[in-house]
DNA sequence: TTGACATATTCCCATATGAGAATATATTAT
DNA sequence: ATAATATATTCTCATATGGGAATATGTCAA
């Protein structure tokens, strides 16, 4: 069996790092591809096959205008990965903590 | 090319849906491979691996106890994932915000 | 209608993948 | 030493991938 598909889930698709940078682009306001080409310095092919698994798993939003199309990243897509990797914050919080202790204890010596 | 490596970073390493059970179950306690198998259904190579890549990208800790291997979620190593995708928390609220607004308009009508 | 512009799709290819099966390594017990 | 237990590695295989190049589709302008 292969990896699961770039399509299968947003943290497939965000495993690729054009994409996620694709994403950050187009987070504040809604782009052409050809500015996404220009501002990324990708080819226009690649930047289409990205935004296409991009548009499957829902990350982004396309609307027409004209012969342009205008991307949009669809934030809310991407909360399960927030919540996800936010499950372990308590954890990480903890060993941070004693790391910390363990070094305050080490100085006293 | 083909795709990056599943030991190129954390995103890659966690698109995985079973590392992600993996790191689940390993949050709480350290482990050693073989409750994760029965635990997790899986076969015991197929574990082994992956836990090679987790290993690999800094997503577990590993530590012999015996004939056993006790394997660990590190915390640490999943923040990155949480902080790229924290930078669209506001987004995310915005656009719900404006969603909850326009049907509380409709509303009024 | 024809051509220019913007984006999408198709084809080819080298490569890493995950599962399965078999085997190797390491540690403890007898 | 030998066997038993626990984990890791190796091999094979079908498959999806992303880039490059070429081409198709769709939309506007003259």
């Amino acid at each position: 069996m292969p990896r699961a598909t770039t399509t299968s889930d947003a943290f497939n698709a965000v495993a690729e790092p054009r994409r996620r940078e694709i994403l950050n682009y187009l987070a504040l306001q809604e782009r052409p591809v050809g500015d996404i080409v220009l501002s990324l310095g990708l080819e226009q092919p690649s930047v289409s096959k990205h935004l296409r698994v991009l548009k499957d798993v829902g990350l982004v939003n396309v609307r027409r205008d004209g012969r342009r199309m205008l991307y949009r990243t669809n934030a809310e897509a991407i909360r399960p990965l927030h919540e996800w990797a936010g499950t372990f914050e308590r954890l990480w919080r903890n060993q941070l903590a004693r790391v910390k202790e363990r070094a305050e204890n080490e100085m006293k010596k």
